[in-house]
RNA sequence: GGGGGAUUAGCUCAGUUGGUUCAGAGCGCCUGCCUUACAAGCAGGAUGUCGGCGGUUCGAAUCCGUCAUUCCCCA
């Protein structure tokens, strides 16, 4: 049977795939080895993987694969979560496709609903994970609506509550008119918007033809406004302190305060106050005591104080209210004018700020932990620049609402049992709230009379409790699981939900588990396009994940997705870097074919070949413990470039040519055992990366006994690097090089042999002469007293190196060359005498560094002799 | 408006406490090769006022100031 000339990356993965999970690698039960956790940041139950996915989980599955090799009992707890903003309004899309509206069903019929749309969606996410070679416990698959994990996100929030954290109040909140709910300041996009300014004059209260003019960008509201507000520094106004202005249209009367809130540069320095319509005016106006009129119904139409505009749209209002002034004389000019707009980050529906009675967490206090156990570098931040955004959202942080209006999700567990505003208690079952409900009545409370709150909690409000709850943590405390994998260890995620969800994490650690949650935060970065525009499903410009695992594999997809991504930095993706990656797993299906063929038989070690593997030795060594270093400070995409370079360019390149025997020629056995050594070490390293096909080749390239499997083979451990040999194999390389060269200058084919002699002036290092014969292709390497004439020649260290090629050499051409080396060389040498005859540099620098240059300057003279002897030897 | 980054080769990025030839890597590009593992390959090569200006220093990609450009977060 003949090997294939190319890689065939999908039966190899779905073989393996099923192997280990047959095999059970990626359950993790407690047991005496240390633990190493990662829980996955939780994707929408419903939602579908993107490149964002893909980059994050093989980053996941990456560190998760080398520690296991490392020993470490690793566990990868997967999960989703219930997303209610999301996933009701995919359920509402749906069922309005199916002709039902959300309004004609119950909560429970619309939830049935929900249910069975997660049912038939949820988790194809988790399917496609696997595709990727995720190595998931997925025995341990949670979900945020899972019944022990709802329970402890009830305790939390009456916990909470009772510790005086949670309150319910009327606030300013963000207001999506389409979805019909709060949104959370962070769910809230601001983007600059080209809108107009308006400037609409009031007429001043009991004068006959006095006017004020303000600026607004919101005309519509003018029929909230409850004052004009100006700044009491401001000159030009003091005549109107203490007066009273007319709101055009409604007509009525407000006062005109002063307060230095107002920017006299901006518009006119007149500022029209609407409470219940803008949160600095909501400021102002609880500040002045003024009236709040809020016109708008919730969906975004204008109720009865909209006067003839109630039931209208407020962007129809906006336009009709301008005609409706221009027409009566207020409206004095407009402007062209930019400023950001707040829309909603589910619904892209622009946010209206509505006063409402919401339910919040008090994060002033809570935060306080989670702000120090960062800042002191107990929880660390890859990269670490990232904690400065951190510090500046943690000491400004605000009140976290809570409820959403929705019916998807955790219904919050407060209980009204009368019309006022203290009339509910917070419990976490029904019964519970009428024995409390019946204290607090100081009356018997029947379950008739107790009415839920109709509200859900935040997404977030579940998942922040997501490195604790998976375990069982808060409904099972100081059980076996959560003692042995919490804190977990590292955890990967978009900077875009720090405040969202890591803050929160790292906050509820503290509140509930008193400790950490994880010890690292690996942040990756936005995925975008060549063009540099996040990919967005919008956009329609995210290649199918799914897609590019068929083309180039699953190995080569992780690849391209790592390869140019370091922490923090955005990952430009384009689909060459999987091709790249593509080709490197078929470079190394192509060592293993190379390697798998040879003829072995018990015949002599060539000296070459005994030379190749103790610089092999040296160098796999050497590089191993810069890899190990490079994954201890999550450089993760450095580690990959170091792997592939090793095994492309050291490995394959160097090594393999190396002890290549010539062709239909044996090789030794003791060699062919080296280099399945070296092989196996090389696919451990890369097995973490390109899981697929290290499987593959580790059971190709030798016999292997059931669970034999390298995704649990040790990883390899460093030994004393040969420094010695590494330098001596760094001199013969450039020798080789320099071969090269004049091969490709004079247009010498490969397979013509040469003669190599060398004139020693200075001190030699041989013992990879006969790694130079062989990688030169020399048929003589011979040690000379004198130069040679009609030769081409190169220096290396000071040794003059003769390749003689009878006529066919150009002396004028060879003595520009030596010229212009010896040019080189001289300027070098001025450069580096200027400096040891400055007196300054001579008394300040460091011993090591005037010792480095001496060096220096001896080389470049004795390199400037021999050059100056061979170009007059030519002449 | 406030805060935080970033700016090094055509692209994506390394560059530790200022000091080895420190100006680097991968990709791309150019040249030559279908040399029996691989053309998804091999060998060789070029490319930079380290964003601008000023300063500190014997010495600056690295430290300081300033300007410019740009990204992110917050209001």
């Amino acid at each position: 049977m003949e090997t294939p000339k190319t890689y065939e990356p999908l039966k190899a993965e779905e073989k393996w795939y099923a192997h280990w999970m047959e095999k059970g690698y990626f359950h993790s039960v407690p047991d005496d080895r240390e633990a190493y956790t990662i829980v996955i940041p939780p994707p929408n139950v419903t939602g579908v993987l993107h490149m964002g996915h893909m980059l994050n989980n093989t980053i996941q599955d990456v560190l998760i694969r080398r520690a296991r090799m490392l020993g470490k009992n690793a566990c990868w707890v997967p999960g989703t979560d219930h997303a209610s903003i999301a996933t009701e309004a995919k359920v509402v899309q749906k069922l309005r496709q199916e002709g039902i509206k959300k309004s004609d069903l119950t909560r429970d019929e619309f939830l049935k609903h929900a249910f069975e749309w997660k049912d038939k969606h949820g988790g194809i996410i988790l399917e496609q994970l696997k595709k990727l070679g995720a190595s998931c416990d997925w025995e341990r698959t949670s979900f945020t609506m899972d019944p022990g994990y709802s329970e402890s996100v009830l305790d939390v929030f009456v916990d909470l509550y009772k510790k005086g954290r949670i309150y319910r109040g009327v606030r300013m909140v963000n207001w999506d008119p389409e979805a019909l709910t709060a949104v959370s300041d962070e769910e809230v996009l601001h983007k600059e918007v080209n809108s107009k300014l308006f400037y609409v004059r009031y007429k001043i209260a009991g004068s006959d033809d006095q006017w004020l003019t303000i600026a607004t960008t919101r005309p519509e509201t003018i029929l909230g406004d409850s004052a004009i507000c100006i700044n009491p520094n401001d000159k030009r106004f003091t005549h109107l302190h203490g007066k009273q202005a007319i709101v055009p249209i409604s007509n009525r009367i407000i006062p005109i305060i002063q307060d230095d809130y107002v920017d006299m540069e901006f518009g006119t320095g007149c500022l029209k106050v609407t409470p219940a319509h803008d949160t600095n005016d909501y400021d102002l106006g609880k500040k002045h005591n003024l009236e709040t009129i809020d016109i708008f119904n919730d969906n975004g139409t204008l109720n009865e104080k909209g006067l003839h505009y109630d039931g209208l749209d407020r962007f129809e209002v906006r336009k009709q209210i301008e005609k409706e002034l221009y027409d009566k004389g207020y409206l004095v000019k407009t402007e062209d004018h930019i400023n950001k707009i707040g829309f909603s980050e589910r619904t892209n529906a622009v946010i209206e700020p509505k006063l409402s009675l919401q339910w919040f967490v008090d994060m002033k206090e809570l935060a306080q932990p989670a702000l120090e156990n960062v800042m002191n570098g107990n929880i660390k931040f890859h990269p670490d620049k990232l904690k400065n955004t951190y510090k500046h959202w943690m000491d400004n942080v605000k009140d976290w609402c809570i409820s959403r209006q929705l019916w998807w999700g955790h219904q919050i567990p407060a209980w009204y049992f009368g019309a006022g505003s203290e009339d509910y208690v917070v419990a976490k079952t029904a019964d519970e709230a009428i024995q409390l409900a019946t204290v607090k009545a100081g009356r018997t409370i029947s379950i008739s009379e107790l009415k839920q709150d109709e509200d859900v909690l935040d997404t977030w409000f579940s998942s922040w409790l997501w490195p604790i709850s998976v375990f069982d943590g808060l409904t099972n405390p100081g059980n076996e699981e959560i003692k042995y994998y919490y804190p977990t260890n590292d955890l990967v995620t978009a900077p875009e939900i720090m405040f969202f969800w890591v803050a929160r994490m790292i906050i509820a650690g503290y509140e509930y588990m008193g400790d950490i949650p994880f010890k690292n935060v690996y942040y990756t970065g936005i995925v975008r396009d060549k063009l540099g525009r996040k990919m967005s499903k919008s956009l329609g410009n995210s290649p199918d994940p799914i897609e590019l695992i068929e083309k180039y594999g699953a190995d080569g997809v992780r690849m391209g997705v790592l390869i140019s991504s370091p922490a923090g930095n955005d990952l430009p993706f384009d689909s060459s870097q999987c091709e790249q990656g593509r080709n490197f797993t078929n470079k190394i299906w192509n060592a293993y074919r190379l390697v798998s063929a040879w003829d072995v038989r018990e015949i002599e070690q060539p000296k070459s070949s005994i030379k190749a593997i103790e610089w092999f030795d040296a160098k796999f060594n050497q590089e191993l413990a810069i890899i190990n270093d490079l994954f201890d400070k999550f450089r993760i995409s450095e580690a990959l470039m170091a792997i592939y370079k090793l095994v492309w360019d050291d490995f394959c390149s160097w090594y393999l040519e190396m002890i290549k025997p010539g062709y239909e020629q044996p090789i030794d056995s003791k060699t062919i055992e080296s280099t399945k050594d070296f092989f196996e070490q090389i696919l451990k390293v890369i097995q973490p990366f390109t899981p697929f096909i290290a499987e593959e080749i580790w059971h190709l390239i030798r016999e292997r006994k059931e669970g034999d499997d390298i995704i649990i083979a040790e990883w390899p451990k460093i030994k004393a690097v040969n420094q010695a040999v590494l330098d001596s194999f760094t001199k013969g390389e450039e020798v080789i090089i320099n071969i090269r060269n004049v091969r490709k200058q004079n247009n010498i084919a490969n397979k013509v042999k040469m003669d190599l002699f060398i004139k020693k002036n200075n001190e030699i290092d041989s013992s990879f002469d006969s790694v130079i014969v062989k990688m030169g292709n020399l048929s003589l390497l011979e040690y000379t007293e004198t130069a040679i004439s009609n030769a081409n020649s190169f220096i290396v260290n000071s040794n003059e190196y003769y390749i003689p090629f009878g006529d066919s050499i150009d002396i004028e051409a060879e003595k520009a060359k030596l010229k212009e080396e010896l040019d080189y060389t001289k300027g070098f040498l001025n450069s580096v005498q200027k400096k040891l005859q400055n007196e300054k540099f001579m008394a300040g620098a460091p011993d090591q560094v005037v010792v480095m240059e001496r060096k220096k300057e001896a080389e470049a003279l004795s390199k400037i002799a021999v050059l100056e002897e061979k170009i007059t030897s030519l002449n």
